[in-house]
DNA sequence: CTTAGTGCAAAGGCTTTGCAGCAAT
DNA sequence: ATTGCTGCAAAGCCTTTGCACTAAG
């Protein structure tokens, strides 16, 4: 998908690690690359197959705990003990709908910057601030027929 | 713990909807009452069975399932698969401890509103915000000895 | 050649389910 | 007397682990 480079730059961050890049490795990548779905480890195991039939699950999630680590993809959990998988690795907020459970990124920019409540801003060091919004999505507003 | 009556007014909402209030129920209740710790379903099981020693853990969840339904308490999924239970039913916030994995609620009086972007404002229904901080608590900066 | 990665199968956490007996209403 | 609840055990879902084989570097 994404022509921005992103298996390129997930590849040379491989190598900078002294890991192999694995044909599965890569498969997983380009499967990522530009995805917006959120996919579960099960998701992306079911469509990488298509293109590389014998890679097993245990590689999927191999592969994924590698990316997090090399900071490739960033493992979210959305409203269930699921976990799901987003190339997208700056900090980032996310939309769930109620109904679908689809998940959706959503960037900082187009928010206000998120206030830091005072009983935490002194105290907690290395503050992080996620955000999820959860409602109903337009296409589940639609009228049920 | 609580006394602002939290229990009482479960047991209400229990009869309410015509669901039993049983010992186990009461236990599991009582337990929660005021508990700032947002206990898995594995802890409540521990911590109620000093009091109730034959309790099983099908009733543990059969009971934060139904407290759930009724508004009694709210699960979450802080950064992890497992479900934690919180009595606080109103909306609100939470900070995480990255070593601890501590958990504290945060009110949203503390920190101003949060805001909602545009991309999502207008075509989302029923929206509700929730933030989690994410940091390294007081405790865990402490030098290591 | 060396070391890490793969695939398989088994095990592990956490949660749900089925069901007979029991207790709250 | 009803009906829902409990406790047990088994099953289920998702993820991790152990290990012999294979392939990337």
């Amino acid at each position: 998908m994404g022509s921005d480079g992103y298996a390129e730059r997930v590849v040379e961050r491989l190598r900078e690690e002294g890991l192999k890049v694995t044909p599965q490795r890569l498969a997983v990548v380009r499967y990522l690359d530009g995805n917006p779905d959120h996919p579960s480890a099960e998701q992306i195991h079911r469509e990488v197959t298509r293109s590389f039939p014998t890679i097993s699950l245990a590689t999927i999630y191999n592969t994924l705990d590698v990316l997090e680590r090399i900071d490739a993809v960033q493992s979210v959990f959305v409203d269930s003990g699921r976990r799901r998988y987003d190339p997208e690795t700056r900090p980032h907020h996310h939309v769930v709908c109620r109904r679908c459970l689809r998940v959706a990124d959503v960037l900082p920019d187009d928010a206000g910057p998120i206030p830091v409540p005072g009983s935490i801003r002194g105290r907690f060091a290395d503050l992080q601030t996620v955000v999820l919004y959860r409602g109903v999505c337009p296409a589940c507003q639609a009228p049920a027929v």
